[in-house]
DNA sequence: CTAACGTACAACCAAATGGTTGTTCATGAT
DNA sequence: ATCATGAACAACCATTTGGTTGTACGTTAG
């Protein structure tokens, strides 16, 4: 999970996983777009690949790079579970302000306990 | 959007979302419970701050944390819009494939063209 | 066969990261 | 008033990152 995080806080990895979803593009040819040697472009695909969002597939002298959905759906299923916990805390929350006028009624009455 | 994924790509900083997306928790109440220095889990809260994960809010002597669901959700946005274009993209390929045999049939024909 | 292409990989470098300790400051408790 | 707590911040260090260049190797094209 660390890497596919890692993996895409890089721009130009995001990049190249939004280009190569859609055809299967060569290493160089992917890199022909960036400001930055074949070399890099290698770097960041290799990132990719070590986190499982991409996988490549040698055709000729050509190595494509295509997308792997799963590891993407993982990490929208780590964030996903952040965001059920806080919809379940507003719900509980929601119940404590439910809750909280009796609370401070019984606090102006001065009263002991709920059963007393 | 660099700075939410690299923020989520460290296993303390996402247990901090969690705990603190729960209740409120101080950063030293937070710190009690990882194997570093105060400072560090202060640092990790301050990245997690710059991506606008959480935000903190003084109350006594005390710093409460708490998770900003917004940008969570863009996050998940993000990698959403990655996965229609991956859809997209199947939803293209049935059409080839469908397409396909038609091709097949053709160049066991040997037909030169759709109009001939 | 030879030249060009696409890739892999190592060595190197500057900058960022993740951790440490120490100091300072404001607030709360005794 | 004093002491303890919670936090901010700076300085420092080792490691990782993101980039470079150079070299080597398999594959395709002329």
């Amino acid at each position: 999970m660390d890497r596919v995080f890692h993996a895409l806080s890089d721009a130009t990895r995001r990049d190249i996983l939004h280009r190569s979803v859609e055809g299967e593009l060569s290493v160089s040819r992917l890199a022909e777009d960036y400001p930055m040697s074949f070399a890099a472009v290698q770097k960041h695909v290799a990132v990719l690949e070590r986190a499982g969002l991409v996988s490549k597939e040698r055709r000729g002298r050509e190595q494509l790079v295509r997308t792997e959905p799963a590891a993407l759906r993982r990490a929208r299923a780590a964030l996903d579970r952040i965001e059920e916990l806080w919809i379940g805390r507003m719900g509980r929350m929601a119940l404590l302000v439910a809750e909280e006028p009796e609370t401070d009624r019984r606090a102006r009455d001065g009263a002991q306990a709920p059963g007393a």
